[in-house]
DNA sequence: CGCTGTCTGTCCTCTTTTGAACACACCTCA
DNA sequence: TGAGGTGTGTTCAAAAGAGGACAGACAGCG
């Protein structure tokens, strides 16, 4: 385990891979590329070595929404281990990302005679089943401006590592919309009402400021 | 194991538990009382042994709504395996229940050293992340009148082991209105509708025609 | 019997959200 | 340099939903 500055633990890339001797095989992709596409045949798990990857969904008509985002050390693609023949969802690279992809059967073996490598991957599902479980309270009970309020901030944590709150740029506001939920138009007018507020400040890199921005979340 | 009549495998209660060996303590509750509430500490994981549970979160403005039920077989509360100290949402027997209570540190020291028991808690938590994800597409994608025929179309499955597609008559459309996440009288209004249309009759039990109702879902 | 509590049916207003349009700025690439 | 693409700022009418209010039906109970 490698401490990492903000004081968290986390497990590195592959040690618990290559501790429990799991057959797999590495990859890399950068967008535009399509990792794998709603309707494919589901066969492979896959772990996220460096870099990020959105996970995204369409509806008949057409609108898009994101319901994930995963970082180094995130599974994704586990839908297959219970019984799921086809993707769900498309997965696509937001930035250049390497990949560990293993064989749902390899995978369910190594869950069963590997208890470090179980341990590891169940800590995973109990935490995205946690988030998850929050966006949809928060789509429950939240106004997309609410809703918009939280994802900026989720998304100012996960900048936290590197510079205080400084955010990626590639992030449109159409993406946004589709994080939240919601159209673009009102996407741009909270932006926009955010900004005026002092909440944010953006042209080019978006900044939050995480406390102002907190009192939206709270009424 | 044992075959039950649709023809799915599934686990009966405590033979896993037993298995495993697993310190345990089981528990009764009939309604109106509390398993546990929003807030609360949270050290123990539950099994549902008999019966029927609903776990409902309580917004900051008094609204309420329903983020899962759970009947024989399946687990609930295992946030706290993942460092949630406190209950995010509170829970409610909808019938009368048997329920088995394991502490959370024997919890981790079974799935960590018994494979069987860790292979039965892993693959409830993989439908149970499936379904969360469904929800929250639903809610990301449908209006309110495709959320309630989805809503029906799931408890008329539920319904399904025993009479056809007759549903439990405790079924309030307050209740209803905080499982799709709306108003009362917005459910009202759709009911009404789907009534009239003869998707569904109602007058003490409910009943629903499954193929009709689905075409709502797909426009 | 009448009181009380719960659930349904109905109606209405106010707010939020959608969906689409159009102008403008900026970048890139031929 | 100019054309096309992409992202933003802004507006607006129409649809969906929230949130109440109120009356009637019905059951249990003192």
């Amino acid at each position: 385990m490698a401490k990492l500055k903000q004081g968290k633990y986390r497990l590195h890339g592959d040690e618990f891979f290559e501790a429990a001797d799991v057959a797999h095989e590495v990859r890399t992709f950068a967008p535009p590329a399509t990792i794998f596409s709603q309707g494919d045949p589901a066969d492979t798990v896959l772990y996220v070595r460096a870099g990020r990857v959105k996970l995204a969904v369409v509806s008949k008509t057409g609108k898009e929404a994101v319901v994930g985002m995963f970082a180094e050390g995130d599974f994704f693609g586990e839908g297959c281990l219970a019984g799921q023949t086809r993707r769900m969802a498309t997965a696509s690279p937001m930035t250049e990302v390497t990949l560990v992809s293993v064989l749902k059967d390899e995978m369910s073996s190594r869950l069963h005679d590997h208890p470090k490598f179980s341990d590891r991957f169940l800590s995973h599902m109990l935490t995205r089943n946690i988030r998850i479980e929050e966006d949809l309270i928060d789509q429950l009970f939240n106004s997309s401006e609410k809703r918009l309020a939280r994802a900026l901030l989720l998304l100012a944590r996960y900048g936290e590592q590197d510079r205080p709150q400084a955010v990626m740029p590639n992030l449109s506001q159409e993406l946004l919309a589709e994080m939240v939920g919601t159209t673009r138009s009102r996407v741009n007018f909270f932006m926009n009402k955010f900004r005026k507020l002092g909440f944010i400040e953006y042209n080019g890199v978006l900044r939050i400021n995480t406390s102002l921005l907190t009192v939206v979340l709270h009424d």
